[in-house]
DNA sequence: CATTGATTGAAACATGGGTTTGAAACGCAC
DNA sequence: GTGCGTTTCAAACCCATGTTTCAATCAATG
């Protein structure tokens, strides 16, 4: 355990910042790390972030969008795999949720889940011109593209309520992911049966909630009192 | 619309500081408002926070626990009531779950749920003994009871699996009542057709997901691959 | 009316943040 | 080896933040 990755001592000092300011950006957020912070990591002066980014915030926006874009490149071509292996017929939904929700759980590089969500989060409740730019290029595609396999699996869900099931699936996904080690609410309600930790069942959790809530029936029919006459089923 | 809230200028200074702060910490969050801001809008002195609640810190655990002190009642008593309405029976999940959504989209008072929400966010990214002592306090007794609740709806889902549906449910509601109106991602998705500020289709979409992930059969069916055989129903 | 404790006020303090500076060190072509 | 653009370094800078200070003011009391 202890700590995953560290820098390498030969690669340029770029490099360095980028990977450090990884890691630290996924621990602990982009606020709550400090320049100082990152440059002692890297092992390089305090002046090389501003020297080679710019600013702070242009490094953030550079760890981002290296990994932002690699996953959503590797997602959308394995949904487009998917689509198109199902050919006439439909993809299977839990597949293609899986396939969204994997790069957020992944065992092999720990952070990339965490600064995805992170990022998110950030856009979410702190929007600003750098996150509208990435979410813009990088995640509305990705969007559009997964809703599309949803029109395709679940023809008798609305398009409308389509977009917000997807919104509602990312924000399951993205806090489950963000969430601190230290917090575990889940582990504390369980007393300990269950934890955020444990990737498996997180995986099985999200993947089943998922796609019980994209396959719900129309949402407007559970209003509270709301007498419900068994359709054609 | 507007400035919704303002301060009443006759109040003492402790009370005028609660006002202020909760609307600006549900509008900017926490960290993102000085106390500065807070006194300006109080029309109070610069020292104040701290002759009145110690630190700016304590001040936001006051702000905090004041409003989800009164929801958690709110809803906990609601809650009792359907169980005990439901008698032998179980209650109806949809309403249920609508009580516990609700709060979030309230139209009185808007600034309630996304004060609820950001505290939320905040102790499940970044816990410190503040936000555990509110969580132990308020939250805690909320969810075991909300769990309970579902147990009587929900009796052939695993008890393990209830605790991450809640949770899951939760993230759902946090993230779409934190999020930022500048943001409003999914209006962006679905090209104007839906938006997060439309309350009432939140509430709707809301429910219908949380409702439908919560009844989902065991989740471990959902393996991408695994071979789905007909359950019997 | 004088006294006392609580509150307010303007100003200053201390600290940590991101950023800038200008000289030194480096690398490499000529 | 000389020159020159690039990179590194220690130090300083600037500023916003939360907090403290201490005198002035207020409100109630005896």
């Amino acid at each position: 355990m202890g700590l995953k990755r560290t820098v390498d001592p030969e690669a340029p000092a770029a490099a360095r910042l980028l990977t450090a300011a990884e890691v630290l950006f996924a621990r602990h957020g982009v606020e709550a790390t400090s320049v100082r912070q990152i440059t002692a990591m890297a092992q390089v002066n305090v002046a090389s972030v501003n020297y080679h980014f710019g600013s702070k915030d242009d490094l953030a926006a550079a760890v981002f969008e290296r990994t932002i874009a690699r996953v959503s490149r590797e997602r959308l071509s394995a949904l487009d795999r998917m689509v198109a292996e199902a050919g006439e017929g439909v993809p299977d939904l839990a597949a293609v949720v899986s396939s969204f929700i994997e790069p957020y759980l992944g065992d092999g590089n720990e952070d990339q889940g965490v600064l995805m969500a992170r990022f998110i989060l950030m856009h979410r409740l702190t929007p600003d011109d750098a996150t509208r730019r990435i979410v813009a290029e990088h995640l509305n595609p990705l969007a559009t593209a997964y809703v599309a396999a949803f029109r395709l699996c679940c023809p008798d869900v609305p398009v409308g309520d389509l977009f917000w099931r997807y919104m509602l699936m990312v924000s399951s996904v993205v806090l489950t992911s963000a969430e601190d080690r230290d917090a575990d609410r889940l582990a504390t309600l369980s007393q300990g049966a269950t934890s955020v930790a444990d990737r498996s069942a997180a995986r099985d959790a999200l993947v089943g909630f998922a796609v019980a809530g994209l396959t719900a029936r129309d949402a407007a029919r559970f209003v509270p009192g709301t007498i419900e006459p068994e359709p054609d089923v």
